[in-house]
DNA sequence: TATGAATGAGAATTCATTCAT
DNA sequence: GATGAATGAATTCTCATTCAT
């Protein structure tokens, strides 16, 4: 008796699901080049060919899971965008929203960065990947504006601003993740904020 | 023959630092694992054989780059360091003197930064690379412990502080190479500094 | 319930000859090793496990075709053996009826031609395959002897005659299968048996 | 001191016409895919490795391989065309020098009926070993209107002709290939010519 | 010293076959 | 019996490194 079709669909989302989740911790460590499929099947405690019913190519993972990462974070980006306040109140929850990010699923963070930074890396995945930093830039840039509007933000050129602010959530994501002896230390939005303070 | 010694270990000292060079470009734009030899030796304009009389192997040629890098920093640091001035000044030349760097010499940063980023990358080589990070955040703690002490800097944890700074440092470094939109923005050293400001 | 039973035995006779034919199809086309046994689970309707439920592996499916080719030649080629008729008479029947069956059924001829030509089918197949083409060259022989006895056969070495008439049989057979432009040719049996007259 | 220019364009060019025969051969008894590169290589008494530095793929091999045999048969065709003669001396020598590259290299004419044989092989290779037989027939069937128009070839349709024609040389070729039992009998070009008389 | 031909150890990918359901 | 998820043994291809010249 074959298993149901239900069945097997399930056992088929949870396996893509568990692939990702594994993908997405070793090409953040490793990188896309230097990640072998073995190490992710081996990881995922399965075979190697059995990934290779799921995504086609080593490829078309990272590519899935640039996708995910994506869509997790311009979907929360969403959310905040339709909360009320005023634009600091904003401003404020959406750096505990992308610095918590950042803490809970560095791997996400961190794929994404070595995507960017990587010419070995397809163009259109990377194309994917600056699309993920170009969104959340046109947000925060939103919220600057709005925030200098009313009088909640210096005045200073919104571009450069947001590339402060931006550089400074990245550049924290990225050392976190390789500088040990600061991993423990205390960082308030407050004080991530003040260079946007008037 | 002496003259002759001489002469060849000039040329020998120079097509060293012209590999190292190629090689420092292409490992920051691709990486250990996806640059090939053959890349450097072509754009070095010599023999793929040719590159190992002057390096053992494709992760010696890395660690070169990255001691190369190593040094350059350090040796400015430490003219900085014997400089006059107020804890603020020194501050802002270290700050304009790190985000010139960046800006002139950007793969350098970029070879650090994908062998900080990558497992993938002998633990060794990125101990070296950590090195790089780790000695200009002491200084940079140096300065912001003594700017507190004159009352220039902003009364934090000073470890707060120093890694804010850092990765605003570093994430500026990092996005201005595949942010496009943003690398015509002009950024002052002034406005980077405003993280420390009291 | 041998009622059941034996409904069940006709469905499974049923879908042994379906997957066979399938197979003879696709064979035919690829060969063995560039054949799926994917496709042929997908032509044939059925999960790629149920192949193995009625074939052992697919060499044996392979082998099943052959045998199944073989057969049908031989049974012809007996029925035309018992038929009346001078030499000639019988030269002309048996032409047509390979011919025809060539046209009918070109997937036979191809299997049976592709698992000549590779080395890389098992011995064993390949004997049987030669078996093929060895019981119909006898039984050109045979003919071709008693047409020069009866004065109707040209009187030279029979074995050269076999194998111009069989090459002959067997160029057109494998002709006809690539070269579209000549598809359309119509062929008199009188044209091709002109070898063999007196 | 590196080899001269000249010493290693020697080289590579006796490398690639090693590997261009030994790979013919062994296409020729296995097919595409049946024929693995480390056969090759190893009929080669070299590395697998370095078989990719002269073809750029498996694929790559079979066609140069396939132009190869055309560029011979084609070239031996250009100069029987230029030769003296009536229609049916020229057709008498057409017909020897076609049997005897025949058995003198059956290999090549195995490769290209594989090619022509197997739908796995990619289109455009096959349509290269297509206009072998084309070119080949075209020449058939100017000889065979030439003859008519001589007397010296029976009065039917030219295509007809040609086809018959055609189809013997290639079943011969393939007969004589895995017909052990008929490869030591002698055939005489009159024979086959035969087919062709008024 | 300099070259580039040659090697060989992986790594990605494919697919016949098995097996739990 | 029937399904299709899962396995793992090939196989192609790449590239750091060596070595004859």
């Amino acid at each position: 008796m074959p298993r149901s079709e239900q069945a097997n669909q399930q056992i088929r989302d949870e396996r893509r699901r568990q692939i990702l989740n594994v993908a997405a911790e070793i090409f953040a460590r490793k990188g896309l080049a230097e990640t072998r499929i073995s190490d992710i099947a081996a990881a995922s405690g399965i075979s190697q060919g059995l990934i290779y019913r799921y995504f086609a190519s080593k490829e078309e993972l990272l590519r899935a899971v640039i996708a995910n990462a994506l869509d997790q974070v311009l979907t929360g980006l969403q959310e905040l965008r339709e909360q009320p306040g005023t634009p600091w109140e904003k401003l404020y929850r959406l750096t505990a929203y992308m610095w918590e990010g950042m803490r809970r699923r560095p791997a996400y963070v961190h794929v994404v960065l070595h995507t960017l930074i990587s010419e070995a890396v397809p163009e259109e995945i990377r194309a994917l990947a600056r699309r993920y930093i170009r969104e959340s830039y046109t947000f925060f840039r939103e919220l600057i504006v709005e925030g200098q509007q009313a009088g909640q933000v210096v005045l200073a050129d919104p571009e450069e601003l947001t590339l402060l602010y931006g550089s400074l959530l990245q550049g924290l994501a990225t050392g976190a993740w390789f500088m040990d002896e600061y991993s423990e230390v205390q960082l308030s939005i407050e004080r991530m904020l003040r260079i946007l303070k008037p």
